[in-house]
DNA sequence: ATAGTCAGTTTATTTTCTGGACTGACGATG
DNA sequence: CATCGTCAGTCCAGAAAATAAACTGACTAT
């Protein structure tokens, strides 16, 4: 399989996994919720090659999650800012922030215990950690507690 | 910057897109969250070259995500299955799920519309979707609500 | 006139990925 | 007992992608 088939498989995470599943990609993805949204700033936080800077960008425009919003005319210059549907991969982020703050910042040593980033939920006022609940009973879900099974957008073998 | 120091950055992102944050890692936890376990059964369901198959399950054992398990002496072979740790990463696989089945199976022509798989809540007994939600209000999260400042595992700039 | 900002593109080199063959231990078939 | 099949890899040469660093180009500020 290559990587461009990865879009075409009846399998939501390699539909998603082709357009945001590489390394830089989802570092862009967490400087754009972070409120970056010019290219020197992500160029400049990154310390990656700008050819890859720019790609992912473009491709990240190309497929709907950034958009390019004018902000000066003389030069032309644009600023990527998340769609909506960039706002949908939210959760992706904060599950992946969630998993890191849990196994890679442990207090360990005296320097650089803890997350390096708290957030702070403004419509409640607590730092909090994200809890991936169900939609219909609203507990927390585990693994072991779900079954999967083929759904209507099935092929073969998924 | 390199691949190899995205794991030494003050950002949980970062560390944990070290392990997990390339296109067939993704998909290998996916595999094992559906009961793959067996390299010929990856493989097998990957299409990707052997090399990038064995290198990554090496890789996912080596930082304690998967371990393996002797299911037969003789010849002896293991299979992989997640550790706790690995089973941490249930939400960032249900959030990457999640979008897939929201902007890439919309019920759009007739073939594959919808998700290709359903995910059934054993508890409460529902087909359901992951919602994330703030640990101290319980109330979905939704990425304008949520204020970031650095903690305590920050160094400079994150 | 010179330097700096900003958003890229181009180029040459290095690294990674790919497909395919190969190893090696065993079990099943004829 | 010779050959095929299963399973879990490793090895290798060629193709593709990532990298660093220089360059373009339009403007602004000194």
């Amino acid at each position: 399989m290559k990587w461009d088939d990865l879009a075409q498989e009846p399998c939501s995470v390699a539909r998603t996994v082709a357009v945001i599943g590489d390394r830089w990609t989802l570092m862009v993805l967490r400087d754009c919720f972070l409120g970056v949204r010019r290219f020197e700033d992500f160029q400049a936080r990154l310390g990656i090659s700008r050819t890859i800077t720019a790609e992912r960008l473009k491709r990240l425009v190309d497929e709907g999650v950034l958009r390019k919003v004018r902000y000066q005319d003389n030069p032309l210059r644009f600023e990527y800012r998340l769609t909506d549907k960039g706002h949908d991969l939210y959760p992706v982020i904060m599950a992946v922030v969630s998993f890191g703050d849990r196994h890679y910042a442990g207090p360990e040593g005296q320097p650089g215990a803890g997350p390096p980033l708290l957030h702070r939920h403004k419509t409640c006022g607590c730092d909090f950690h994200p809890v991936m609940t169900c939609s219909e009973c609203h507990a927390p879900l585990v693994a072991r507690d779900v079954e999967t099974r083929a759904g209507p957008g099935a092929r073969a073998a998924a």
